[in-house]
DNA sequence: TGTGACAAATAAGTCTGACTTTTTGGCTCC
DNA sequence: GGAGCCAAAAAGTCAGACTTATTTGTCACA
């Protein structure tokens, strides 16, 4: 589950990439790939791999005679998974998750509708199973179990809506369902009116509801955004 | 404006980031490092780090003794900028049209309703000027210049709405912006009630008015939904 | 004094060749 | 026929020399 431990420059990512994104270099701070090389005891072919890979998600710009130098964050692909997971594992986690849940209540209703015209068969039989195991295991401190069943039913809605954009997210939903499980403060038991939610979903889009399943949809996620304290006075 | 120029490794990806994501190589085909720089004519270190851009784009797999693997098309990062302007200029630019369309129609909505609660005042004031400009250049067979407008009022919502995800669309929007006045058939001067929905939209921002703004912008994403011909039943 | 051109320093960029490591596929041997 | 061993193959790593572009500083000239 780590990150990118195959090769040397994954390793210097390892800790590199946490580094930048959590603020260590401040933007416009210059590192020098022979220094880099030296700390992280690799040869300069190895550091600029891993240098050029942090130019590819923008977090770093190599320029001759000066150095490579870290970038502001409104310039950082935060959509990169690499990234989402490096800013989730540093100091600004409770803002990052933030951002994510925004994301989340914007993307989820629209895709759920979009789930409710165009999944297959296989994918609503999937979806009312998740739904189920969410209401078996919505009582009696069953967290862990709840939130796998809560994760495959958010992925198989993104899938199902046949938007490969909508899809590439179910990675960053599960991160943020699992974060709120693990960090923020949880009822020992779920929301019974959240699970409920889920099975009318699962229904909607069974039965083609498009708006139906965009609205409960909708109700979920302002669910999500109350538990963070974001919503409007 | 083009991609990676800088350095000779941008050059190989320029024509090797294009050729993948148009499926030249179809998901599962084998790419020799060595091969690959005979075939650039580039040393095998320039075609490593391009290879490791390559990789940490998700578009594919090193492994030792098989070679470079190209993945599936459902594992590339599809939300980094260069592998929507590289898919945008492939072959299927429609479907990635309508794929970021949808997004938008999604994404948008959201962000004005934020944009309304957290504007500044020069924010508010860059959106009427923005949405000034394109009710001068709506008339006239002006489409460069209300494009220009046009992209600079969504860009300003999505910054406005405070929310770095959504803050990061804006490039998107501009491509998607761009790629309808240029490519998709258009009529000669923009829909005279998109104009006025632009002006409403900065009158509620600057108001405050939150579930306006929002209302009002998803009017503005269906109409781009219905030009793709992408609408419910 | 200011401005231009030229020269030197610097750090990334590139190439080459040798070596290491891991994985796989086949082969032998039981 | 299966377990284990061996060799080939390709990526991975390293070290060193060289190239190129950019910046900075200096010096001469207006």
């Amino acid at each position: 589950m780590s990150t990118s431990g195959r090769g040397l420059h994954g390793r210097v990512l390892d800790t590199l990439g946490p580094e930048i994104t959590a603020g260590v270099y401040p933007a416009g701070s210059v590192l020098l790939t022979d220094e880099l090389a030296q700390r992280f005891d690799v040869s300069r072919s190895v550091m600029r791999e891993a240098v050029r890979v942090l130019e590819s998600m923008h977090l770093v710009a190599s320029r001759r005679r000066v150095g490579v130098t870290v970038l502001p964050s409104a310039e950082w692909n935060v959509y990169d998974p690499q990234v989402i997971r490096w800013r989730l594992a540093g100091a600004d986690r409770p803002r990052q998750l933030r951002s994510l849940t925004v994301l989340r209540s914007a993307v989820e209703p629209v895709a759920a509708g979009l789930a409710a015209r165009h999944a297959t068969a296989e994918q609503c039989a999937a979806l009312t199973e998740c739904a189920l195991g969410m209401v078996a295991t919505s009582r009696g401190h069953r967290l862990e179990e709840y939130l796998v069943h809560d994760m495959a039913f958010h992925r198989v809605i993104l899938t199902a809506s046949g938007n490969e954009m909508f899809a590439r997210l179910g990675d960053v939903v599960a991160e943020v369902l699992t974060g709120r499980t693990q960090h923020e403060v949880m009822f020992p038991d779920p929301d019974p009116a959240a699970v409920t939610l889920h099975v009318q979903v699962a229904e909607a889009v069974r039965e083609g509801d498009a708006a139906r399943a965009e609205a409960l949809t909708r109700e979920i996620t302002v669910g999500a955004l109350q538990e963070l304290d974001i919503l409007a006075p």
